[in-house]
DNA sequence: GGGTGCTACTAAACCGGTTTAGGTGGAGCG
DNA sequence: CGCTCCACCTAAACCGGTTTAGTAGCACCC
């Protein structure tokens, strides 16, 4: 009825547990035709080893965690987390680790969840997303002897290597090929400041104008959602002098904004010009279709599984090299035909 | 350094670790002071039972599994997931119990998937979501022994439950909502018939038109990218006596075919009207605005987690309320203006 | 005063693996 | 022949909980 057990097995094939424990693992000290036999048995029962029993036995969860802390209201448009978890979970899978998953709808519980995550020993490692400028679970995991990988734009942190496209080239190609379509007042929908992808896409657009000699054009901060973007978008619009193009710091509000453009008979690009951030799917099937910023999320996922994994077993980092975002030229963008005078 | 265990508890208490077990799991036959000073030293001392320890005594996994069988890309642009998880979590947390999410590439990579699952012990039970006709699946969990809870428009199987709004009502509301618009000629672009959602939606558009003495017309299966939703568009445009309303099967189609009607200057909802399916956070930021179906994705997954945690501790079912689907009705529906003559 | 019954607790088995210490048999060697 | 050494395998401890069987202590009662 039940699945067997390694006493089957070793009871089955005539030795003891030890030794079929041995020939699972190949370690060294079984005569080849012993270990044979065992894995002939083995699988002719078709015994897996219980991960339960072999995780109290090694000391490990065998098991890493994400803990997504957001409100699912905002969490429903996010295109990150599936490509993120299919790499995530490309590269765990190889290694016999599972991806345990927490939602939290508030930023607050977070903390919370990753110290029951340690304290229950449910987890050998975790990933952090959505870091805030002066986020306390870096410092929290470091406590509790957790390790993590922070996943974004590089907020060095003393303890926890981040593994992370960065995202400042992605908005300095996108300033920069508008720059290069003449436009000279680029305002930004930035995400939140608190945020640390919020900021530094902000920075980089604002460094980017600056190197152009170019004063900072005007910028809302918004929260990546349809409705906050929407709402910055009529905001810039409304401006004595409103901008020539406007750089998004995602898709969802690049893409309210392309409608709020629509609804007031805005031409785009001959009068607006946009861009987005992340590719959405979505993004290629607009009219005009939306240029944006691409970045290989399932390759991130994957190395920062590599790295967490190494972080666990106390090996070094290999050296990772992950594509630069890539700038998608599309209808959204072009340079200015109707000059508002 | 590492954490207390139980046989620390129990001798800083000054009791057997039987009597700790006991104290936390409020069985009986412990004096209630005995219980107190035991739960005392243990919040004291900060100790919370390793769940891979309760996990192998109690021969349960203390978690459960959803397996993501789609290539990540249609993964990357489906909605359902987050908040579908989300409403899970939130009721798996309270029990205790975690969520362990597998991504595979491919539908084929499945059945494997579930077997290990449940061969190494991983998970208590699994939710089974993107169902096929005759989907192989049920009958694998049951010969595993597996519970599961299906999630999705019920084909009742002999065996597992399923748990899910019916989405028909929903395509049925809208195809009454273009009806009552005076619209004869709907067309629908199904999502793939293999799948049981892809063929639920399209039999309720066509028992719809049915219902109302009109011929079926025109229907397009795709596969609810948005390219296909593009390239189906495209060709029901081409009909000789193109529709003057076509019923996504979902949102993300629905949107690329308004592009697709906008790039052809065919006026919205004026000659051709739109309905989504799914209520993405951008629908309601397009112009025009998507009028589509809206369901309670997050109480869905909440009721499907109710049910799993049933399911596994072999309580009776309780019945769960979920509120039907919603059409909501927005810009891209409307009377038809200009008639094509 | 010894049996009965109850409460409050302990000792030990158990879950199913991994790991370490130890033991056995045969070859090699002086 | 007896000793050492090695290759191969076994027995048992261990991971950290839960659970069952058992026992100590006490009151009650005839």
């Amino acid at each position: 009825m039940s699945r067997p057990t390694i006493n089957d097995v070793a009871r089955a094939a005539g030795v003891s547990k030890g030794a079929v424990s041995f020939a699972l693992n190949d370690r060294s000290g079984l005569a080849p035709e012993t270990r044979a036999r065992i894995l002939g048995v083995a699988r002719d029962m078709g015994w897996t080893p219980s991960s339960r029993a072999r995780a109290l036995s090694v000391s490990r969860a065998l098991a890493v965690g994400l803990v997504m802390a957001r409100p699912p209201e905002t969490l429903r448009a996010d295109p990150f987390f599936p490509s993120f978890i299919a790499g995530v979970e490309s590269e765990l899978s190889r290694h016999g680790y599972a991806l345990l998953l927490q939602v939290v709808p508030e930023h607050e519980g977070e903390q919370q969840t990753y110290r029951r995550l340690s304290d229950e020993g449910r987890v050998d490692g975790v990933f952090v997303t959505d870091l805030y400028v002066d986020d306390a679970r870096p410092a929290l995991l470091a406590e509790l002897g957790l390790p993590a990988v922070i996943v974004g734009p590089g907020l060095t942190t003393p303890v926890w290597p981040s593994v992370g496209v960065d995202d400042g080239p992605g908005i300095v190609a996108a300033v920069e090929h508008l720059l290069a379509q003449g436009h000279t007042r680029i305002a930004h929908v930035s995400g939140p400041a608190r945020m640390v992808h919020g900021r530094s896409r902000r920075e980089a657009w604002a460094a980017t104008l600056r190197g152009a000699g170019l004063p900072e054009g005007p910028c809302v901060e918004a929260d990546f959602s349809a409705e906050s973007g929407a709402a910055a978008t009529r905001e810039l619009l409304d401006l004595a002098e409103p901008p020539t193009a406007i750089v998004y710091a995602n898709d969802l509000m690049a893409v309210a904004g392309l409608a709020v453009a629509s609804g007031r008979g805005i031409d785009v690009p001959g009068r607006l010009s946009v861009t987005g951030y992340e590719d959405t799917e979505l993004a290629a099937h607009l009219v005009p279709a939306l240029t944006t910023v691409s970045s290989d999320v399932i390759g991130w996922g994957r190395a920062a599984a590599v790295r967490l994994l190494e972080l666990i077993d106390q090996r070094p980092a290999t050296a990772v090299e992950l594509p630069l975002p890539r700038l998608v030229v599309r209808g959204s963008t072009g340079p200015v035909r109707h000059p508002v005078p």
